[in-house]
DNA sequence: CTTGGGACCTGGCTGC
DNA sequence: TGCAGCCAGGTCCCAA
């Protein structure tokens, strides 16, 4: 489940490709080119300069020489592979090659994904498709205070607007829950129910996991890999994330599983108790 | 504004 | 052993 962490060392990985042309386009899977449609996508794609490539939350954005850009979106289990000699990446066990990009240089760009649920766009303003998202945690303009304006007046479970793209970019399950833990904050709580000390943690909490999960090359938990095929680490250092019932590394007590918003959700129910409600203010009258 | 559900997907897992 | 059915969760969309 590719989150901020693991395509930001995709991005990191794939900067050898900046400056490359792409000489052949193929599709082989349809579903996965969301617009334009693909035989447009693939005479559009053919002869372009790849730029640069960036990351926006979740999105993996490559700028073209013809200002259009192409983006990535991994879902679940999306992942994007760079192969130079030696066979075809499509050939590997276990690997679901959706789309071929051949390069000036020999090498391909393959976008792979077990799920088809992975998205692909060619546009002319990438605000089209990154357009909404909220901002980027890991930017300096991303303060606790920025923090707890966003937090404020939302009745919803923290883990939820966590969870939320256009309220933060690039939070997705296994990081929210590891931010929760480390803030010592229940999944549960409402958002505007946090006290200012819980925010400026949870602040803290969010730069610290993402951060080591990039030092750690991402988590490597179902098919995340990177694009030279080797896994990242992030995984083993996850203190709740699918960790169900093993022991808390604070306290000892078995790690359990809630479901907020319909996604499974760890935690510590002893580190991370849950609080009644702050008492809502009444306006004067 | 918030919640809940379904849809999209497939392979790994569970249970009979 | 075989097979049906459940489950994972990012995003979007619709209904209440």
């Amino acid at each position: 489940m590719p989150e901020l962490p693991e395509v930001e060392t995709i991005k990191r990985d794939l900067q050898p490709l900046a400056g490359h042309i792409v000489v052949d386009a193929t599709v082989v899977d349809p579903l996965i080119v969301f617009y334009p449609p693909v035989e447009e996508f693939q005479s559009q794609i053919k002869d372009r300069r790849m730029l640069r490539f960036s990351r926006r939350g979740k999105y993996l954005v490559c700028d073209l020489d013809d200002g259009k850009a192409l983006i990535f979106h991994m879902r679940m289990t999306g992942s994007l592979l760079v192969s130079r000699d030696g066979p075809d990446v499509s050939y590997a066990k276990g690997i679901w090659i959706r789309l071929v990009l051949c390069l000036d240089d020999g090498s391909r760009l393959s976008f792979a994904d077990r799920r088809r649920l992975g998205r692909v766009w060619l546009v002319p303003d990438k605000q089209q498709v990154i357009g909404k998202l909220g901002p980027e945690p890991l930017e300096p303009d991303f303060t606790a205070d920025v923090l707890a304006g966003i937090l404020a007046k939302r009745r919803v479970p923290i883990k939820a607007l966590l969870c939320d793209q256009t309220a933060i970019a690039g939070i997705g399950n296994m990081y929210a829950d590891e931010a929760l833990f480390e803030s010592r904050i229940h999944p549960l709580t409402l958002a505007c129910d946090l006290s200012r000390k819980e925010v400026a943690r949870l602040h803290q909490a969010i730069q610290h996991v993402l951060r080591a999960g990039i030092a750690a090359k991402g988590a490597s938990v179902d098919t995340y890999i990177r694009p030279d095929n080797t896994p990242g680490q992030a995984q083993f250092e996850f203190k709740v994330a699918h960790r169900l019932r093993k022991p808390c590394p604070r306290c000892g007590r078995p790690i359990e599983r809630i479901f907020v918003r319909g996604r499974g959700t760890y935690f510590c129910s002893h580190d991370q108790p849950l609080r009644k409600h702050a008492p809502r203010k009444k306006k004067p009258a």
